[in-house]
DNA sequence: CGGGAATAATTCAACCTTAAATCGTCTTTA
DNA sequence: TAAAGACGATTTAAGGTTGAATTATTCCCG
């Protein structure tokens, strides 16, 4: 909704760079969707093999913190991908509480051949940047994204910092 | 996912550009949503409301283009927001296909009062960012858009040159 | 040691989202 | 004018999303 509001200047300006960056966003997140489709897989569902690929076995409380997702989405999204054989879930030894998500080597094949293609389809889309722009475009994000959160809890849980949990 | 990918710089920085605008997109919805809880609004709900609120009564068909969704998603947006009373249906008189959506008085006064705090919220935390930093975010989202629609259809829909639909 | 607090996962209800199938209602055209 | 096609809306099935309640397990402390 292109914001037909009139106000002050300042908020105008706001407006208008937030449904851009909005509407950006679904753009984007359709068309990568599509892009997997032939894989038949969901964003999330990708989103998780690619984390599972990319940094090993995890427990479901940190697939769902790494996403910023609630508990009960990840037990979901896993759900489907272990009914379909991508992922298995271990029950941990020490500790029975946690589970400790797997890939299956079905699943490392199939993310393994997805990936490529997505990170080329993604760089693709970019290059409508300089390479400056995107640098500048990701540091803005990421102060917004800070400034959202109100600098509470796992502001950066994902940038770098990360104090992972022990799941055993 | 802070893509622990590691391949040639190009994508390296498309990649991060990416997951940071979407973790700013997430960031921010989660934010503004939990300032419209008081208003019992799903940010959906919230978005129908405004844009009649700005534009006036619309079929459905042009609600569906203005929010980039499908009609059947705008048919349960509509049927919530009817259950609450805050709009009303009104079937064409001309053309019996149209339905055009209205405010009700109590989905006026409802919107009126909620929208002026959500845009200052959002106003609040784009000050992180300078109006020119705001300015170049906008126009790298808006060119990044396109690129991800690839130029096809309704790609600036809503980028002030509307080619409105006739709905009745 | 034993009971209460904490914690990981699951379930549930409610809503959002899409694509595909269907229903009514025009419009076109043969 | 009647059949065919186009078009707006609704329904349906499948999945995503959340927050709250529940369950199972472990931890802590008196």
């Amino acid at each position: 909704m292109p914001t037909h509001h009139r106000g002050p200047e300042e908020e105008r300006i706001a407006l208008d760079a937030f449904i851009t960056l909005f509407r950006a966003a679904g753009s984007l997140n359709r068309r990568l969707s599509a892009g997997l489709a032939p894989a038949a897989l969901s964003a999330p569902q990708f989103g998780v093999l690619e984390t599972l690929l990319h940094v090993g076995p995890l427990c479901q409380k940190d697939l769902a913190r790494k996403h910023l997702r609630s508990g009960g989405n990840i037990t979901m999204v896993v759900d489907n991908l272990e009914r379909r054989g991508l992922v298995k879930r271990v029950r941990g030894e020490k500790d029975r509480r946690f589970t400790t998500v797997h890939l299956t080597p079905a699943g490392r094949r199939l993310i393994t051949r997805t990936f490529p293609p997505h990170a080329r389809a993604i760089t693709e889309i970019f290059s409508v940047l300089t390479r400056e722009e995107q640098i500048h475009l990701a540091h803005a994000c990421k102060r917004l994204g800070m400034a959202a959160l109100g600098r509470s809890d796992e502001a950066r849980a994902e940038d770098g910092t990360r104090q992972n949990s022990p799941c055993p």
